[in-house]
RNA sequence: CGCGGGAUAGAGCAGUUGGUAGCUCGUCGGGCUCAUAACCCGGAGGUCGUGUGGUUCAAGUCCCACUCCCGCAA
């Protein structure tokens, strides 16, 4: 079967690679073009694109789909199927209409909750007990297509973004194929999700990263796991940044100390004073250093109780 | 060549106007204690990122080149 891939990041690398392993696939990958990228704004190729290169698939760049520009070379491939991960862009009619079988879209989410850019990030910044991906037909909205099947699992308190993006990748994977070969069967029941009930995970934003130590203690730590390892939570300390990678709630509720304060400097990690509760910071990454234990931070640069970051 | 910070004992940091290095923690040994991430005493551990570089009587400290790490921005 002639399928094609569109798809961008490492989370859609990771279903690139699996469908490589089944059987009877000719696929051939679209992906976003390379882009200044990094500390020296080098001209960086995608995950995707280095997936298939590294297993030998042909790979399209397009600067646009607009006006049809894609379609010569959609006619070229002919796919029977457009399997679609996290691209990055719009997919204009000519193309979501082309596939006989349709284009199938994997999402990192249990739609209709967290439609749009960064649902995995958001699923633990919000404190979701139950995360999950989905696989649906793609429509003309953003993530409203029909849906076609799915997986969850719990999220546990200590889960970062680092774990949910990796589990959901995977699984979703694992998903996304089974769909593909019920599509190819017509054995797909699509579901019409719910638009009351759906909810959008925006973008993040730098904003997005600063820590208010005015929330609870859970809120700060799970906006702290949600944003790490990338692209960390940050605070302020003695004026300068402070990315902060790990934590632990030391106490949920109480705690008069003005937000922020620094209440005790142990060999554990750092304590802090939340608007509700107390936070242990694990691990962070001072300005122009490395990760390192809070302990390590706090014995080197001398904090002292009493200290208020923010 | 987008802007900027950093590289000193196992870890995190100091190091003044250039005179071969200190602090906190850990570690090892000993002591105290019912006990301890507690306390007391003592010890080990560093060719100060690389360059058989430059300046100097003398460089961690000034100059040059290189490597690696990181912050901002995208």
């Amino acid at each position: 079967m002639r399928v094609v891939f569109m798809g961008t990041p490492d989370f859609a690398a990771i279903s690139l690679r699996r469908l490589c392993r089944e059987e009877g696939l000719q696929i051939s990958v679209v992906t976003q073009p390379d882009k200044p990228q990094g500390r020296h704004m080098t001209l960086t190729p995608s995950a995707v694109k280095k997936a298939a290169i590294e297993l030998g698939l042909p790979v399209y760049q397009p600067e646009t789909l607009k006006n049809e520009a894609f379609l010569e070379t959609l006619k070229e491939l002919d796919p029977e199927i457009i399997l679609v991960v996290a691209y990055g862009k719009i997919l204009p009619p000519y193309i979501l209409n082309y596939p006989k079988l349709g284009c199938i879209n994997l999402h990192g989410s249990l739609l209709p909750l967290y439609r749009g850019a960064a649902p995995m990030q958001r699923m633990v910044i919000d404190g979701q007990k139950t995360i999950g991906v989905t696989t649906m037909y793609m429509g003309e909205g953003l993530d409203t297509g029909d849906m076609l099947e799915k997986w969850e699992t719990p999220l546990f308190d200590d889960a970062d973004f680092e774990w949910v993006h990796d589990t959901l990748a995977e699984n979703g994977a694992e998903l996304l194929v089974s769909t593909l070969h019920k599509a190819e069967t017509g054995a797909l029941c699509p579901i019409p999700q719910d638009d009351e009930r759906a909810t959008y995970a925006a973008k993040i934003l730098k904003e997005d990263c600063l820590l208010h130590f005015e929330e609870s203690a859970r809120q700060v730590h799970n906006r702290i796991r949600g944003l790490s390892p990338i692209p960390l939570a940050f605070t302020m300390h003695r004026g300068k940044n402070l990315k902060i990678i790990k934590s632990a709630i030391v106490k949920e509720v109480g705690c008069a100390a003005h937000p922020g304060t620094v209440l005790a400097c142990k060999n554990d990690g750092v304590y802090i004073a939340c608007g509700a509760g107390i936070l242990r910071i694990e691990m962070l990454r001072p300005e122009g250093k490395k990760a390192m234990p809070a302990a390590d931070f706090a014995r080197g640069r001398g904090v002292l109780e009493g200290e208020v970051l923010g």
